[in-house]
DNA sequence: ACGCCATATAGGACTTGTCCTATATTCGGG
DNA sequence: CCCGAATATAGGACAAGTCCTATATGGCGT
């Protein structure tokens, strides 16, 4: 449901494309919410006929013609709405503690193996947020708080990595010196 | 994907049923792998067809017949397959960082009453798993190792819970006294 | 010269998950 | 005495997302 959201989100920045759209999403949103270009296309247009934008064509030469999406009131109030709607409860899948939990047939060793290879994958993730964060950040809006909340998103994934490396080590320590489990 | 190899993994360790295995995920691992009850059978049926798993009727009076659950060779190397594959990147979503993403027409004001609004729900959250940790642990194996990764499932939760909360803190004095964002 | 990438949109097939309902019985609370 | 919860399994309808392919052209590298 969310993804018809943020296309409004965006949308109510500036007009859009579904390619400027798809842009959008992968230089900024990528990391906590990826949008496959195919459900992309297909949220515009059920939004379309829903009235909650329009959308003119554009005629290029030479490329193919683009479809500019502006919201339309309807569509403003969704998202209001939706922005003023009380959290729901996070119900978020996280395959890699399904696959820790299930690990102990790996042994000591095949667990921690895991272990870094997710570490690894943490600190990647990092570097990734980091070079975004540093990279001149592809101004969406021209509020000091719009900014400051797109900012604030990837500060959410460094605070969740770090954390993720944090107990990560913790964990591995605890596995290769069990003298602490044995209370 | 990942449903048919938690069933497997359950199942590894002894024959259930799939109540049984309903109580087990949401007693256990209900916060990093919510399962629904239907798609739980559903991926049973299809375990079984695919001989993962075979099923015996047990018969009851007076109770619905059980069908218990038995992992096959095929079913304990697709779980080995599966603990050795490489991990897949991280693309999960985040409806929270989604809607802050896109909150400033909220204000200031608007979008602290949204990170409050989080902070709770972490709070709730730590407590939830504090009492998950402290009631005593389900003992899905009779492994110290199995037991161990089980609990530190728990501790994963535990330490982003505690990695969110610092984060919405932080954001939240920012947003509160803006001096700092004045570089 | 050839292939790949960027631009731009779109549909089909499929998988996974969610929500709701059905069925049947027993036990405990108010 | 009635209502709901626990036990136990199952199907239908639907929503959302993934992956692959199609279409069309211009530019860049090798």
């Amino acid at each position: 449901m969310s993804l018809l959201h943020a296309v409004l989100g965006f949308a109510a920045i500036q007009p859009m494309t579904g390619y400027e759209l798809g842009k959008a999403f992968s230089t900024t949103a990528a990391h906590f919410w990826p949008a496959d270009q195919s459900q992309l296309y297909r949220t515009l247009h059920r939004a379309e006929a829903d009235g909650l934008v329009d959308s003119t064509t554009v005629e290029q030469a030479s490329r193919p013609d683009r479809r500019l999406y502006s919201i339309l009131e309807p569509g403003r109030a969704a998202l209001a709405t939706w922005l003023a709607s009380p959290l729901e409860p996070d119900t978020s899948r996280e395959p890699f503690l399904l696959r820790l939990f299930f690990a102990a047939s790996l042994g000591t060793a095949g667990v921690i193996a895991l272990l870094d290879q997710r570490r690894s994958a943490a600190i990647e993730l990092l570097t990734t947020l980091d070079s975004l964060a540093a990279s001149a950040p592809p101004k969406l809006s021209k509020k000091a708080l719009a900014t400051q909340l797109q900012y604030a998103t990837l500060e959410s994934g460094r605070a969740h990595a770090h954390a993720e490396i944090t107990w990560l080590d913790e964990l591995r320590s605890q596995l290769t010196n069990p003298k602490e489990s044995a209370q």
